[in-house]
RNA sequence: GGCCCGGUGGUCAAGAGGCCUAAGACACCGCCCUUUCACGGCGGUAACACGGGUUCGAAUCCCGUCCGGGUCACCA
């Protein structure tokens, strides 16, 4: 044995299996021509976050237009910061939000799949193996330096203006021998398992990404970690070997990970694996103070997935929103197919936006609209009490107190060709339909300041005597214009635009009289509706009040 | 600071040297439709960061400046 396979011996002893054993044990896969093998790596650290969502949505669709794989991968090798259901969060979260995984983890507890674990801190000797393989290349090393030692070289390097990190004559521990090594171990003392790299600054590497093109970068020399003191591996390392066994072709990630590249190339080729193809996605933006920043799960609420889920978003909207920042061609392709399946777009990286978007909100307002509005009122029902029963009991009980009575308000201006568009999220919805509840119903009654009281009360009296809840739409208002003339106001609109000078108002200022009589508002649905659903006593009551108010 | 990446209206963006007198969407404004509000239709305001090149011709190619963003861990 040499100096090397000794090293590998005395650090790893316990690794009994070669490299080709995975080799084997994961073979490539079987896919046609073209299919693409991509996969979203969380690490269980928080809750299902926006960027989160939007990559697996780019990975998803990204497999769905190529025929490929989509599956996940918990990457968990950071026990410090792992928090509690952080996996069930996550997995959960882009289920609900219509994201499918064909393998991996398919749902928080299962795992589908050849390639399994699809947990890396159950993959321990998977990456012992290859990095022991390292090891007896002479190509990784255990290096014992102490947090503040390796704090204490960077500070000399940064007094010195020399780049900062552990390469070259600072990597202190590079040429460790076997006795050095031996010893310092059987004193009990840390470790890490270092990369020898072989790389040099003055290199230049190249890489097509999928997303920017071409990127130019000097080399990687620094001594990554490979293994932490705790044997599981860093994400870099860890990354190479999963996405080399599992067999993935395309990397689609966060672009903060773009200046990692040099550290992931280097690793794929000292370990003889084939580099996927890497495609940096640019973060969804947010403005703080006329500032952009990368959206933060600390600073903005709508980081965190939750916070859609509790405004009353469909999961749907949210998904056709980053579509559309996925995708500039998505919203011609929308047009052209308004009610497929965002999943049947075509889907191509490389026209992605290289930088990062702002997130819209009015932008996703409009979307949802769109959503809403083309949901029958069932359905809107549906979900809007399902919202409420969890996000607002109280108005779940009054919606639900008489779903009929429910379903006939949501109803109006719906269930007909031109639907309304003034609901985007759920929480809207009781705003939106306060007067047709008493619990909500608080009328401040303000009429055009161009009517006279007088003229107003004449109305709503002479009204209240002829209303009946048995006319259509078109003898109700009949009845409007009727009353007009005797109290001086034009029956017909063109007639009053005419000649405005001789008329008090028109049949338009009276209904919208009746109106905010009926529902205290200037802006609601169709009023005749309104009022076959409040009913003839109710209305009538409505009016009565407020002809006592003036 | 080093190394990367980027900069087209308020926002998202189309744009690959002449089709650019620069699309489209959101937002905003106006008009039409109309019993209100919406919906719908029509129209409008508004942009190639700056400076040098290259070229007959530059939003597009090159250089510099400025401005944004990312990254420099035993975090991912």
């Amino acid at each position: 044995m040499n100096q090397f396979e000794q090293m590998a011996e005395l650090l790893l002893p316990h690794i009994d299996k070669e490299p080709e054993y995975y080799e084997t044990l994961y073979p490539e896969r079987n896919l046609p021509e073209g299919a693409r093998v991509v996969r979203i790596a969380p690490s269980p650290t928080g809750y299902l976050h926006l960027g989160t969502l939007f990559m697996a949505l780019v990975n998803r669709i990204t497999a769905d237009s190529t025929g490929g794989i989509f599956y996940t991968r918990i990457e968990d090798t950071d026990k410090k910061r792992e928090i509690e259901g952080g996996i069930d969060d996550i997995i959960n979260g882009l289920l609900q939000f219509g994201i499918n995984i064909d393998e991996g983890y398919v749902t928080p507890t299962e795992q589908q799949g050849i390639y399994a674990p699809y947990k890396q801190s159950l993959r321990g000797e998977i990456y012992q193996c290859y990095v022991k393989k390292l090891i007896k290349e002479g190509l990784a090393y255990p290096c014992f330096c102490t947090a503040e030692e390796l704090e204490a070289v960077r500070e000399k390097q940064e007094a010195e203006k020399i780049r900062t990190g552990y390469h070259g004559e600072y990597a202190i521990h590079r040429n460790i021998t076997f006795e050095e090594a031996k010893a310092l171990i059987d004193e009990g003392k840390p470790y890490v398992v270092r990369l020898k790299s072989p790389g040099s600054e003055e290199n230049r590497i190249f890489f097509d990404d999928g997303i920017k093109g071409k990127i130019e970068m000097p080399e990687n020399d620094e001594d990554i970690v490979l293994l932490k003191s705790d044997g599981i591996p860093t994400y870099h390392f860890a990354h190479a070997v999963d996405d080399h066994l599992m067999r993935t072709t395309h990397v689609i990630r966060g672009d903060e990970w773009i200046s990692s590249v040099p550290k992931h190339i280097q690793l794929f080729r000292l370990l003889g694996f084939k580099p996927p193809k890497y495609c940096h996605v640019a973060p969804i933006m947010k403005l703080d103070n006329g500032a952009k920043r990368k959206i933060s799960k600390r600073k903005d609420p709508e980081a965190a997935v939750h916070y859609f889920a509790e405004e009353g978003y469909e999961a749907k909207s949210v998904i056709e929103y980053l579509m559309t920042v996925a995708s500039s061609e998505f919203e011609d392709w929308r047009r052209a197919n308004p009610d497929g399946s965002y999943k049947k777009f075509k889907f191509n990286l490389k026209k992605m936006s290289v930088s990062g978007a702002l997130f819209d909100n009015d932008k996703l307002n409009d979307v949802s609209k769109n959503i809403v509005s083309k949901m029958n009122s069932d359905e809107v029902v549906e979900k809007l009490t399902a919202w409420a029963k969890t996000y607002d009991e109280e108005f779940y009980a009054v919606l639900t107190k008489d779903l009929d009575y429910t379903k006939s308000v949501f109803a109006i201006d719906r269930d007909c060709p031109k639907p309304r568009k003034d609901i985007a999220k759920w929480n809207e919805a009781k705003q939106y339909s306060a007067y047709f509840y008493n619990q909500y119903f608080a009328p401040e009654r303000e009429y055009p300041e161009n009517i006279l009281k007088e003229d107003i009360k004449a109305f709503l009296s002479e009204y209240v005597n002829v209303y009946s809840d048995k006319d259509t739409k078109e003898e109700w208002f009949g009845r409007i214009k009727s009353l007009c003339e005797p109290l001086g106001f034009a029956a017909d609109t063109k007639e009053y635009k005419a000649n405005k000078e001789a008329y008090k108002g028109s049949a338009g200022d009276l209904s919208t009289i009746l109106r905010i009589a009926v529902t205290g508002r200037r802006n609601t649905p169709d009023l005749w509706s309104i009022m076959q659903v409040l009913g003839y006593d109710e209305c009538k009551n409505r009016i009565l009040d407020a002809l006592g108010e003036i």
